[in-house]
DNA sequence: TTTCGGGCATACACGTTGTATGTTGGCTGA
DNA sequence: TCAGCCAACATACAACGTGTATGCCCGAAA
């Protein structure tokens, strides 16, 4: 079984457009409203190949989540490393500008719905935990971890900050996106969001 | 059609039962994994009455989400109020311990689930923001505008900012009640809430 | 007492999910 | 090269769950 024959390739092709065709239904309105036929229909074949590629419709929800947070993890760490070239900014200045840059990524439509929004109530928390772990949690984990290494930010867990910090990113984008005025807003929360990140410098609790 | 008559009691009755079983089995298993036939059932009444009462299931998923959060805005007035009567304390330590009381009420297992998780799939954001706003978010933000009117934390647009306490509140307490060891993850979060409160402080930026 | 409507039960129609079964086309070994 | 075999689908079916239409009953008003 040849890995790059034309067959395998026509396979891949399948659940690439099964992959396509549910992520940008379930974008739009949402995982409960969309049925699988509406799926399979928009990616030009049938319900059998659904459920020969993927175990259940959550199965196949997951597949997409996934897709979409990698997404946002390889946008963060591109800008991370083309940030990371003109490198004369300290451990501060990358978790400042992280920030605003995971802000920014999170702004997606996609990610809102899929990930935010719909991910949660699907896969339930074990799940959802294992995927945002591994696409962007993590990352941002590291970065804290360091800032409060080089003593950057005060002493605190770095698990349950990281926690707490990503959460507040995606209300932000969540509150950008829904904002009827999304220029002042995004204006607004990156600098409360900015704000809070300095308010977190070390020398502030007496 | 007195409001008080016998039968407008066994009115109240039956809908008070769908309401109580719909959530112990909704905060249980999640919306969607629970049918209305079981609901029903352990309301000991039938569909019809469901249906009666309220359009659609998702309808009897607002009535019983209504009802978690006006629970948890009840709880909040009360330990507001009683905290109030030794008010020696200012609008600086009302608030820092407003946040702790918060998270605390926000521990409650239905409310999790019912709230935080299903109630923005099932919903929609524009029907949850509606009943936040109401119960729990309003009270927030009243107590971020006098704490910033009155200079005991910084110039912050208002708005936002509630939606971002509010936001890390409601993920500090998801963390805490998933965590292995609640009683330090309780500890962690609630040291590093106050921390980010404290960071607010005017006198921090620059 | 009769009637009238709210409150609820029953029955049905529909869509949707998951599975079981059938079919086809390409790889593979003799 | 060809027989057979299996992956990759397509099709058909069964089970379930929601929402609606219809019917019944009882309390209340006239």
């Amino acid at each position: 079984m040849p890995a790059d024959s034309r067959r395998a390739e026509h396979v891949a092709d399948t659940r690439d457009a099964l992959l396509e065709a549910a992520r940008a239904l379930f974008a739009e309105r949402g995982y409960t409203a969309v049925g699988t036929a509406e799926i399979v229909t928009r990616a030009r074949v049938t319900r059998g190949a659904l459920y020969h590629h993927f175990r259940d419709k959550a199965d196949l929800f997951r597949a997409v989540m996934r897709t979409v947070a990698a997404e946002l993890a390889g946008r963060l760490v591109e800008e991370q490393t083309a940030r990371a070239e003109e490198s004369t900014a300290g451990v501060w200045d990358q978790l400042r500008n992280g920030i605003q840059t995971y802000l920014g990524a999170c702004l997606d439509g996609d990610f809102q719905r899929i990930v935010l929004v719909d991910g949660p109530a699907v896969l339930g928390h074990a799940a959802w935990d294992a995927l945002v772990e591994e696409h962007g949690l993590g990352l941002l984990r590291d970065w804290l971890r360091q800032a409060v290494d080089e003593g950057q930010i005060d002493a605190l867990p770095v698990d349950p900050l990281a926690r707490l910090l990503a959460a507040l990113i995606a209300e932000a984008s969540l509150y950008i996106a829904r904002s009827t005025d999304p220029a002042t807003a995004r204006e607004e929360t990156g600098r409360t969001l900015d704000r809070v990140l300095l308010g977190l410098r070390p020398g502030v609790g007496e």
